[in-house]
DNA sequence: TCAAAATAATTGTATTATGCAACTTTTCCT
DNA sequence: AGGAAAAGTTGCATAATACAATTATTTTGA
C-alpha cells in the first residue's frame, strides 16, 4: 500500500543490540524467552484493539472476533468447532456464544442431524458488525505494524504462521 | 543444546501453504493479521505457563513474573518503573505488587529520597521463587519451541525484539 | 438390543484481570 | 507561596478463565 520509501524502515532499529533498556533498567533476564515477547506484544496489541472496538459488541477478550468471523463465513458451524479453532474449552466458548446471542449478533439453533449439537448463524446485525470489525483490524494492521518493511512483513508473517501451526500440533 | 539433526526441522512444515485449515474450516480471513497470530500464540503460551506454575505464587496473569525478576535484579526499584516496563497503568501494577507483598515475596518500603515513592525489595522467599521461575521458563522455552531450528531461532527472536521495540516506541 | 462409553453443551465456583476515573499525598517549579 | 505534576491507592464495572460436575444425546459393541 504505502510505498516502501515513505514507511519507517525495519532495519533502522538497533535490533542487534544485545540488551534492552527501559527507564534505566536492563531487562536481560527476560530476553531470550520467546514467551516473554509474545506475551508482551499481546498486551499491547490487545489493548489497542479493545480501544478501537470499545463501542462494538465484540470488544474485550479473546475469541469473540474469531467466533464472529467463523459464524459469518460458515453458517451452521457448531460451538465445538469454534472451540477447536479457538483452542479453548467448551465452557469458555459457550459463554462467548451466550453473550453474542444476547447481543443479537448470532443465532443458535439445534442441529437437525445431531440433537445434542447446535448450529450457529449470523444475523443481519452480526454481518454488519463483522464488516466493521474487518475494517478495524485492517486499520490496526496498517497503523500498528507500519514500521515493518514489506519484505520483512512476509518473513515475519511466515514465521508466526509456522510457530502457530506447530503450536496447534502440540495442542491437539 | 539438542543437536540440530535430532530436532524436528522448522522447514519441514508446510509454511508456504496459503491458507490454514482447522477441522475442515479454512480461516483465511484471519490470516494476514499479525494481531491474530500474536493473540493466538499468547493464549497457548500463557495457558501452558500457568499450568507449569500452578503451585507457585506468581501463577496466572501477566506481569507478576516480570515484576519478580525486576525486583530481584534491582533492589529498591519503584512501582512506577515496574509499570513502565510492564506497559501497564499504575493501578494494575499496584495490585500485582499488593498480592506479591501479601505472599511474602517482596517487601515495600517508602523511598528515603522521595516520600511519595516506594522502594521494592525481594525477600529470601521471593529470591528462591525467582530461581524456580527462571527454571520453569527455561524448560518451557526448551520444550515448547523445540521445533524451531537454531538458525531460525535467532531470526525469530530478532524479529520479535524489533517489533517489541517499535511497539514500545509507539506506546510511550 | 441394550448398557456403557463417547460426545455436545451447560452450570457452578472460585480466582483474577482490566481499564478508567477520582482521590490523597508529596514534590517540583516559577 | 501556590499551582502543576508525579506517585500511589481506592472504587467500580466488566469479563475472562480454568476446572469439576451435570444433563442430554448418540455411538459402540458384546
Amino acid at each position: 500500500m504505502t510505498p516502501e520509501s515513505t514507511a519507517p524502515h525495519f532495519v533502522d532499529d538497533d535490533y542487534d543490540d544485545p540488551h534492552i533498556e527501559i527507564g534505566g533498567l536492563r531487562i536481560d533476564i527476560l530476553e531470550g524467552a520467546f514467551s516473554w515477547y509474545i506475551r508482551s506484544l499481546d498486551s499491547v496489541v490487545s489493548r489497542d484493539l479493545d480501544r478501537r472496538m470499545a463501542e462494538l459488541e465484540v470488544a474485550k477478550g479473546k475469541g469473540k472476533i474469531t467466533t464472529l468471523f467463523l459464524v459469518d463465513d460458515y453458517p451452521g458451524v457448531r460451538p465445538s468447532q469454534v472451540a477447536d479453532v479457538l483452542m479453548r474449552d467448551r465452557p469458555a466458548t459457550g459463554r462467548i456464544i451466550d453473550r453474542m446471542v444476547s447481543a443479537g449478533i448470532i443465532r443458535r439453533e439445534t442441529s437437525t442431524e445431531d440433537q445434542r449439537a447446535q448450529a450457529l448463524y449470523i444475523t443481519d446485525k452480526g454481518h454488519e458488525l463483522a464488516e466493521k470489525v474487518r475494517e478495524i483490524i485492517r486499520a490496526q494492521e496498517a497503523e500498528f505494524f507500519d514500521f515493518i518493511a514489506p519484505e520483512d512483513r512476509d518473513q515475519f508473517m511466515q514465521m508466526l504462521k509456522r510457530v502457530y501451526l506447530n503450536m496447534r500440533a502440540k495442542w491437539d
